[in-house]
DNA sequence: AGCAACTATACAAACGTTTGTACAGCGGTC
DNA sequence: GACCGCTGTACAAACGTTTGTATAGTTGCT
């Protein structure tokens, strides 16, 4: 049973195909007789107009993309709701393409996306692709990048403060009296790794730290690697620090779960401070002190620009929001006694 | 700039556009020298086929639609990167829909995806939407059913065996001498929760309890409203439960929290038993005993029994996968001293 | 009565492919 | 030397819309 097209309707309605695209999109005046006879057909044929024809007319797609590394890491899944939610009150289609962290499959992805011709991209990167890849990937393409920025890429970006949020958490593990901290870092090539550590830094400086003197060691922002990271911490050479800065949540999930193996307390013998602020974060025991960025946000700002974009009209080429310290108990003051409060 | 098309192409290297297309598809033999000038051609100008123009003639959009309740949902979030994981493969888009477990949305998507004529859709419906609605909402399209069954509907399903899942879950809090148990249920409209508790009251009976008699509350299978929920239950008439049987991990976790505020400690004076084994499962403290379901492969499943129901092969009406008892130590032997491992 | 200015509708081109059909050239066969 | 079959290519139709242009019918003005 093929499904009817427009010239099914116009012949039952024996009108010709263009009076029915114009009544049905009203694009110019029709006689109500005409119309009531029209949509009459359109309901006894059950006609839908074929949307493949119509984007091949009008060159869109109503659709994007969205590159991310991973939805199952919780911060991009609350990315991914908040462009959702946006492209759904415009009737956009989201496509939805995860890559690993894997430099092969963005590229894939990218690839994929610019053949489909969809109307636009919205990149999340985890790989520190190179810009000159990225924006040959992405010609032609609107495209926008949120969260982790692609240092030398002309495209909009929508982001959060990450060395400033770095910055504040660091300071307050600092003011909470601890002198050797250690850092468990992102990927090098991340530019979010890079702010974060900077901001780790300029917080050490302002205490009087010596930052090239604290043990530093570089994660993949996963659990897992967070895990076997703080391992190589723990076991450097020196003394155990009494509190780490850990550049996302999930590593420092990760973290807690080694110092639970190792018999390790958190926080009464090791501090320990995240970024993100997953709803892991706050479920947490200890519940995580951490960095809160408003994923959701950014991402319903990347998709509204990537729609203006689309449409043709100016947008603003960087949006920051800010970051903002959320003190819960991972971190305590150093020397303080545990007070069980059961 | 306008992009090149097959015109343009065979302009240049003075063919047909015919001829072009048939070395670009290898349809038809073409001479080395042609072939050779065509393919130049190609790379001079960038050309790339307009997908859309090749969708409208093949009558496919080598998309498919994946509805779900919430991203966010660890497990959900599993379920769609199974079905992207194995769409990837065959080059298929996935168009990613979360209802928010609201029936409008799920209506909305389902028609937005039916008019978008996207291949094929799979559904893991959170809303108990009838049958009769789905179906038409999905008529014409291929569509399978993953996780949560819509009885009366004929399409494909993948799931797990959920009755035995919390059979084995409920069998296994009994055995550690529990009898004064509670149920925190799901969305009564929703084949799962009405599965679990199914299997939970089998349980029950084999140890020679009267299922009317335990205390039950409906959930949402979310956190907050396990919570919520949970309070109505400890709060209720009679004796506290000295189990809780909680219908996903989601609604254990707030069961958890509120505990927590509440102070009363887990296992130590109420066992909780959770179902899904999503990851932030055992990262809890307690770490929870659960069912684990094979959500990824699950996704995998349903994807490749869509694609396959798309090429028009035949497909299994029903795939069901195994659910199985992860113990962990939320659930513990009432009566049994506490034994801090540290 | 004739013409201008509408209004409502029809016609046909275009979007960029894929693919059935036609055909030109050519070597081989009787 | 006419015919057959084969290879390589071109032509044109079709997919189902949207939209610019043309036209038929009506009204109103002089």
């Amino acid at each position: 049973m093929r499904r009817p097209t427009i010239h099914d309707v116009a012949h039952e309605a024996g009108v010709s195909i263009s009076t029915v695209s114009h009544v049905l999109n009203g694009t110019r005046p029709i006689s109500a007789e005409t119309q009531a006879r029209v949509r009459a057909a359109v309901e006894a044929q059950g006609y839908e107009p074929n949307a493949r024809a119509r984007q091949l007319k009008a060159d869109r797609s109503f659709a994007v993309g969205l590159v991310v590394p991973d939805v199952m890491n919780p911060f991009f899944a609350e990315v991914a709701s908040g462009v959702e939610e946006e492209l759904r009150r415009q009737d956009v289609l989201l496509a939805l393409c995860s890559t690993g962290a894997q430099a092969g499959r963005e590229a894939y992805y990218a690839q994929l996306l610019r053949h489909r011709r969809v109307d636009g991209v919205i990149f999340l990167s985890g790989t520190g692709l190179p810009a000159a890849e990225l924006s040959t990937l992405a010609e032609g393409e609107s495209v926008v990048f949120v969260d982790e920025r692609v240092p030398g890429v002309e495209a909009p970006f929508v982001g959060s403060d990450n060395r400033r949020g770095a910055r504040l958490i660091a300071e307050h593990v600092l003011s909470q009296g601890h002198r050797k901290v250690a850092i468990l870092g992102g990927p090098p090539a991340l530019w979010t790794a890079e702010q974060r550590l900077a901001g780790y830094r300029e917080a050490l400086l302002t205490r009087g730290l010596e930052p090239d003197g604290v043990p530093c060691v570089a994660g993949d922002y996963e659990r897992e690697g967070g895990r076997v990271a703080v391992r190589t911490l723990l076991d450097g050479p020196g003394d155990r620090p009494t509190a780490l800065l850990v550049a996302n949540d999930l590593m420092a999930i990760g973290a807690l779960q080694e110092c639970r193996t190792r018999g390790i307390a958190v926080p009464d013998e090791l501090s320990i401070a995240g970024y993100d602020d997953i709803p892991e974060a706050a479920i947490l025991t200890p519940p995580l002190t951490t960095v809160r960025q408003p994923a959701r946000e950014m991402g319903r700002a990347a998709a509204h620009i990537l729609l203006e974009r689309i449409e043709g009209r100016p947008v603003p080429r960087l949006t920051d929001f800010p970051a903002e310290l959320v003190v819960r108990e991972s971190v305590r003051a150093i020397g303080e006694e545990e007070v069980r409060s059961v």
